[in-house]
DNA sequence: TAGATTGTTAATCGATTAACAATC
DNA sequence: TAGATTGTTAATCGATTAACAATC
């Protein structure tokens, strides 16, 4: 649909439907623009604003439909389209994502998980086998999947990222290890920075 | 130290810090703006300005030696800080931080973790004690550890977070439940919502 | 010296907020 | 009707980029 939403609305769009969820669950029909704002402690005229990025329109008096106002999200920023992903790394993190059922519910669809440590490979995280980090490219020439989760310890993290771009003709990363990835024009990582967002968060303390 | 950097400029120097850390290791003794530039997509003049608000000074031709960038960094960011911290719900992405042996580098002791779950309680992860949620109110008076890392499922979140905010005197919580959390003012929420950060990574595909 | 890089100001750009007419 | 809420424009605010003198 719309390709043009800047990145800090999308970034809201997200934070509105997890709202919505809720309101779902509480079966209330209506939502008002002030109501969202509150709870995230903004503006209500830039929730207004953003919901007519989509081009939906609400009612005067009682605001958004919740359910519509939640598909025209999703739509927008494609909840419902399947990325196929595999995982690099099945170490703590990789697996407990892996073990993370509802990522279906952005989408996400991981497939396999990768390691170069024997004594992984060949066992099984929620239904994904752990697989032979040697066995990816072939397993990308199969399956044209572009999308690494990347959680291999720090150490590894440019190696792994070189192999997955030479070998695995990767496009997408999203990066767990607290490092900033080296890449070509044309390779998008997201860097998902644990440390770096706990520092963020408790900048303010004491 | 400067407790005044907007919260784009301590999110950029995350990023300066993880660069350094690599040029450290690599025994490289000074950066440049542009080379921090070019890593992360953004202007140079950005990094000069960034790096300018720490009072920090580079030195003309050269740019900025590695070593006291860092330092200063960590200073000004609070990275030596000791921050304590228990874990709230010490399923699969619970224990994948608690085993996070790392977290030091940024000042984050985990303490403890608890949860509901008896057939967990009494359990280790990584010399961590997973404790009964119901001894939580006692801990914290003992403690005065006022950060909750909030790794429950989706639906027990809010329970949690009232638990948290009217038994455990919670002030700080670092929130992984793919929800918006509902608190009075004076509660830091800080969210790591792995969903909403797909979509947004996502977004763009296809 | 010539050349590369910083430090900083001014210009530009984009995002947020305020305000209010239109609507139901 | 009176009142609450949207939709949207204009005003404000803040962040990024361009430019260049100063420095070594």
């Amino acid at each position: 649909m719309n390709k043009n939403l800047s990145d800090k609305v999308i970034h809201r769009l997200t934070l509105y439907h997890c709202i919505l969820i809720d309101y779902i669950n509480d079966n209330v029909e209506f939502i008002s623009s002030s109501q969202i704002a509150k709870l995230l402690h903004i503006d209500d005229s830039q929730v207004r604003k953003d919901i007519s990025l989509l081009n939906k329109s609400g009612k005067s008096r009682v605001g958004y439909t919740v359910k519509e106002l939640m598909a025209s999200i999703q739509e927008s920023l494609g909840y419902n389209r399947k990325k196929n992903a595999y995982i690099v790394g099945a170490g703590y993190l990789g697996s407990a994502l892996a073990n993370y059922g509802k990522f279906s519910h952005c989408g996400l669809n991981i497939v396999a998980a990768f390691d170069n440590d024997q004594s992984k490979v060949g066992t099984m995280v929620n239904n994904i086998a752990v697989r032979d980090i040697n066995e990816l490219p072939e397993f990308v020439e199969k399956t044209n999947i572009d999308i690494a989760i990347l959680t291999v310890p720090r150490v590894y993290g440019q190696i792994a990222t070189d192999f997955l771009i030479e070998e695995a003709k990767v496009k997408y990363i999203w990066n767990f290890t607290p490092r900033i990835l080296n890449v070509p024009a044309g390779i998008h990582v997201w860097n998902e920075n644990l440390m770096a967002n706990f520092i963020q968060f408790t900048y303010k303390i004491k």
